[in-house]
DNA sequence: AAGTCGGAGTCTATCTTATT
DNA sequence: AATAAGATAGACTCCGACTT
């Protein structure tokens, strides 16, 4: 399970008004939402990023949160605003009641582990509505372990989560690798997606090494040395494969929980060693799937030409910020792998 | 100048809890 | 069980900023 409920474990649950979703004659700019829940927050000013979820729309947008302040200064019922200019989770909400104003809608709140706030907007038509409406009943209002069916709603709710966030999930994959946009994200969920990255590269390369035995056993290669097996070798390749036929193959294992279409991540280091030695001998070996049953793995070859192209934009770069007594480190490429040539996928 | 929009505070109906 | 007190969600109003 990648996204976690909050320790707090308190799920808000709501009919909106006409007045939240901004139909009929109220100026309210903001949904109102209850006490007891996202208690986390602080009471002022919190500009954090929210996840919205309706239907099979999934994205992370600007979410203005606070809470209506007393004459005395002690501060009440939590609320999010419509914000200014940008883009908005009520914003967002407001756009999706308009295009059914007939319907009831109805809003879903909580805080995940690492402190993402997860907005779930639900039609009273959907789906997703009806399954829910049979655990929850109007006058529910927070939602948590005192609840009967509590562990049943749970389970939906993050399942609904981790479905409908698949396409967030691999974006995080490459950002743990990369480190790109990391901003968009929360610090725990990058960690979180390192630390499962790190596993799958580990299963990946375990997988590989069944492999490589089971060929050995076949007679397809001679042998083969497993660089990584005790510790990180840090070398720019994870496997040395001998055989009879042609000169020593360097492996480098490059696995993901998702499609082989996930884009493969590079060093620099990687670059380099492809285009000065590996140039016949470096092959990628893509595991992927690991997050079902059934692995799969695809072999990547003649692949020099492609580090040789990148090599030399990166030295015309590093050129050209040589210039103001700059260099170049640790540079990590992101790459589609439908531009490399792949032969049949072979099952693990 | 008039209109619109958004933010913030205030009021109140309604619900919840405590007390008798 | 009836009533009072307290809490709070919902919606209105005011005000200032911005737009036309």
């Amino acid at each position: 399970m990648f996204f976690k409920i909050n320790a707090e474990c308190h799920i808000g649950f709501k009919k909106l008004t006409a007045a939240d979703l901004g139909i009929g004659t109220s100026h309210q700019t903001h949904i109102g939402l209850y006490e007891g829940v996202l208690n986390f927050l602080p009471d002022v000013d919190v500009v954090s990023t929210a996840m919205l979820i309706c239907d099979g729309y999934c994205d992370i947008i600007k979410c203005y949160f606070d809470r209506i302040e007393n004459p005395d200064g002690t501060f009440r019922s939590p609320k999010i605003r419509i914000g200014g200019s940008e883009e908005s989770v009520v914003k967002r909400i407001r756009e999706f009641a308009s295009a059914d104003t007939g319907a009831d809608w109805y809003l879903l709140w909580f805080g995940l582990e690492s402190e993402e706030l997860v907005f779930i907007l639900l039609n009273a038509n959907s789906e997703d509505y009806h399954r829910l409406h049979s655990y929850i009943s109007d006058n529910d209002k927070i939602l948590d372990e005192s609840h009967p069916a509590f562990a049943a709603i749970l389970q939906y709710i993050e399942d609904k989560v981790n479905r409908v966030s698949v396409d967030l999930q691999k974006d995080l994959e490459v950002v743990a690798q990369t480190g790109r946009g990391v901003h968009e994200y929360k610090p725990k969920d990058i960690e979180k997606a390192n630390k499962y990255f790190c596993q799958t590269g580990r299963a990946g390369e375990e997988l590989i090494n069944e492999y490589f035995d089971k060929e050995c056993a076949a007679g397809h290669i001679k042998s083969y040395l497993w660089m990584n097996a005790s510790r990180e070798s840090g070398l720019p390749f994870d496997f040395i494969v001998s055989s009879d036929s042609s000169a020593a193959l360097h492996v480098d294992v490059k696995s993901t929980q998702f499609d082989c279409n996930q884009p493969i991540v590079f060093s620099d280091g990687e670059i380099r060693f492809i285009s000065e030695y590996g140039r016949d001998t470096y092959q990628v070996y893509r595991v992927f799937d690991m997050s079902n049953e059934q692995k799969k793995l695809c072999i990547y070859h003649e692949i020099s030409s492609y580090a040789d192209a990148i090599l030399a934009k990166q030295n015309i770069f590093g050129a050209e910020i040589s210039q103001l007594s700059t260099s170049v480190n640790l540079i990590k490429y992101a790459v589609r792998p439908n531009i490399f040539n792949v032969g049949q996928e072979i099952m693990l």
